[in-house]
DNA sequence: TCAAATCTTGACCATTTGGACAGGTTTTAT
DNA sequence: ATAAAACCTGTCCAAATGGTCAAGATTTGA
């Protein structure tokens, strides 16, 4: 897989066109799925020959894959935000807040992510198992205990969190639907 | 576009093709989209040549609104079911209801129709400012008045119907996240 | 019964698409 | 300065894909 743009590194001018693919790639990805996105149109989006793309990227799946490994690296740094030993209330608006932010400031790849699960996250499937569960599992303790405080109504953390997460990928995924309806 | 299957009619034996090909095309549709999805797929799902699903639906965009055009049909019953003059908590209730089987009975065509509207609804959009603004509007006007009789916390009745649709909607989406995470 | 209408499908075609590649240009290191 | 490394891209190609068609099979109606 191509080079990791996760951690931020000293990005030599010459990488410049790899960001740029990245994100024509999303957008592309996000709008078409993995098998009705065009490299013809990938390299348009980036204002690139399409030889130039393939330079980058050698293959297509590489490319959804880059651009997989880049939305998951972003996320991971929002998980790492709260931390169990946070006060319970403050670990949930914090989760909130940084959830409805993400989503908001780069609905294109809530969309990708969202798509990605849509068809079963093959793409994924390690990622989910490994990383994404524990995560939730995790949070849920925070909400468990807010609960045996009974600072609010007892219910499951896991389906609560599932709640609002439903809730903010929503926003950010149906912006068209919403604009349609509220005007 | 091809022939309405929305309301019942006498099914003649010779259109029970048409039938498969219809779900085996939601199927397809909603999990590659429109670009994605591939008429052998198509053909394979339903079982057929694809010449035969050619004899039918004569491209894959006119196949694509007839699947669109039974979806709508579907919500369409659905949104009659409740009435402006219900009282609020029975409207409320039964659209809850509604929208969680809804979406639980036939999780394909709400991803489906959630894959349109990310793209901006580039087939809908007519459907969208005629049919489904003004039914949400003539909802929330029943939450106005759940509110004003002060059975409920004050708040955005527009913004509470959306809320309600996207965590129904989610479940529905997410299946696989939801299990993979859920176990 | 039998001809018209409807349905079925293998074979085929034009276009699109992902990707390879050679030859050229620019950057980098010494 | 200069050679090696990295980058760029026009051109090409094999495979995939949406769609056509003609010839045959089945159903329908009179």
């Amino acid at each position: 897989m191509a080079p990791k743009m996760s951690t931020k590194e000293v990005q030599k001018p010459r990488d410049k066109h790899f960001t740029t693919i990245l994100f024509a790639a999303q957008e592309e990805f996000a709008t078409h799925g993995l098998k009705g996105a065009r490299m013809q149109a990938i390299a348009d989006r980036a204002g690139l020959p399409k030889a130039n793309v393939h330079y980058y990227f050698k293959t297509k799946v590489s490319l959804y894959l880059a651009v997989l490994d880049n939305i998951i690296a972003t996320w991971d740094d929002f998980f790492n935000d709260v931390s169990v030993d946070d006060d319970p209330a403050i670990a949930l608006d914090t989760f909130i807040r940084a959830k409805v932010r993400l989503s908001f400031e780069n609905p294109t790849a809530s969309r990708l992510f969202a798509n990605e699960i849509l068809q079963g996250a093959p793409y994924l499937s390690d990622y989910m198992r490994e990383v994404l569960r524990p995560w939730v599992n995790n949070r849920a303790k925070v909400v468990h205990e807010w609960m045996n405080a009974g600072k609010m109504i007892a219910t499951d953390p896991v389906l609560l969190i599932f709640m609002i997460w439903a809730t903010t990928q929503h926003y950010a995924d149906f912006q068209a639907q919403v604009l349609g309806i509220l005007g």
